[in-house]
DNA sequence: AGTCGATGGGACATCGCTGTCTCACATGGG
DNA sequence: CCCATGTGAGACAGCGATGTCCCATCGACT
């Protein structure tokens, strides 16, 4: 009968990511529990957010060390990175919202880490030639970022399919929309 | 004496960019003025929202207006709008996020109009053999208010330096990362 | 069957924000 | 000079969400 930790966090992500503002209530609710039970496991809502984060930290890096980024060609990895990332995106928009609402510098040090590994893959891409010169890695990966987001709530709200999420997002931030004339 | 309406908004705009959950007391003291007065005017922060709201599409539409999307090609026709928009970057991005919280089918009209254009300049480049027909023009309008939006924080944070702002958009979205041999 | 631990529901106080009101004051016009 | 309009500051009640507590209940284990 213990509390499936996991499984409620798991509902909250899902809830939180349509409804960012949804109270204590609402997300007792929406993992089936009571107000009171979801209390004692988490002391409250920063502490439930907080915890949020260590998930959504914990899946993005598994998504990371899942692509395996330096196998093959950047464009290969980016696209294993987008699909490893696809089930989590929800979260992961939710996660970067809930960032820049916040105001401290004590900032997760998770991000910075994932943060580094997402600009230095870009860099090195850049370094081998394939990636151009002119977009920093920086802007590459907020960019990467918000079209994550994008992409998902577009799915969310029908105008891409599921299928087509990774698809849409690598051609987009690699090839881009111009139609080039070799193809 | 007379309240300057127009100056609330536009530091309301400023602050609510940043911080999306300011309270009124807040937003009036980053107008300068008092509580009480912001009350008089907005008869609550719905209202106020609101008031955002029309002048967000309002800005909107007149970078739409000025890009002259259809004069030249549509890679400059992006070029003009984008940098057009620059200054109302922020808004625009609260006001999209303010848009995916709100629950309610009765979304401002203007919003859907707005998207009808900046669709229907997709379409039109995709006919004109300019844009690609695998990224949806629906997708491409999403991006674009995603990209706009990643920029917007990246140049606040530091990231993206303002001046290169239409350029990481315009570049990434129509040209992408990859580095082409022919460049 | 009996006990123990966890849960759900409800009651409760508290807190922050909101919206309204009043009053004193200043500025500008008649 | 006096009046009117608009403003700032503060007080106030209302409301929704939060966090804590208690108690009845249910299930598991002995």
């Amino acid at each position: 009968m213990t509390l499936d930790r996991e499984q409620v966090l798991r509902s909250a992500a899902a809830l939180l990511t349509r409804k960012s503002t949804a109270t204590m209530d609402e997300v007792a609710r929406a993992a089936g529990i009571g107000r009171a039970t979801l209390h004692r496991h988490f002391a409250g809502r920063d502490a439930l957010v907080a915890a949020l984060e260590n998930l959504g930290i914990q899946e993005f890096e598994a998504a990371l060390d899942a692509a395996a980024l330096d196998e093959g060609s950047a464009e290969d990895g980016l696209r294993r990175l987008v699909t490893a990332v696809q089930p989590g995106a929800g979260l992961l928009s939710f996660l970067v919202t809930e960032n820049q609402l916040f105001e401290g510098d004590d900032v997760n040090e998770g991000w910075s880490r994932l943060d580094a590994r997402v600009s230095a893959f870009f860099r090195r891409g850049q370094e081998r030639g394939e990636f151009r010169i002119d977009l920093t890695p920086a802007w590459l990966t907020e960019a990467l970022y918000g079209l994550i987001g994008s992409c998902a709530w577009s799915v969310q709200t029908g105008r891409v399919a599921a299928q087509d999420f990774s698809y849409m997002i690598v051609e987009l931030l690699l090839g881009g929309a111009r139609r080039s004339v070799e193809k």
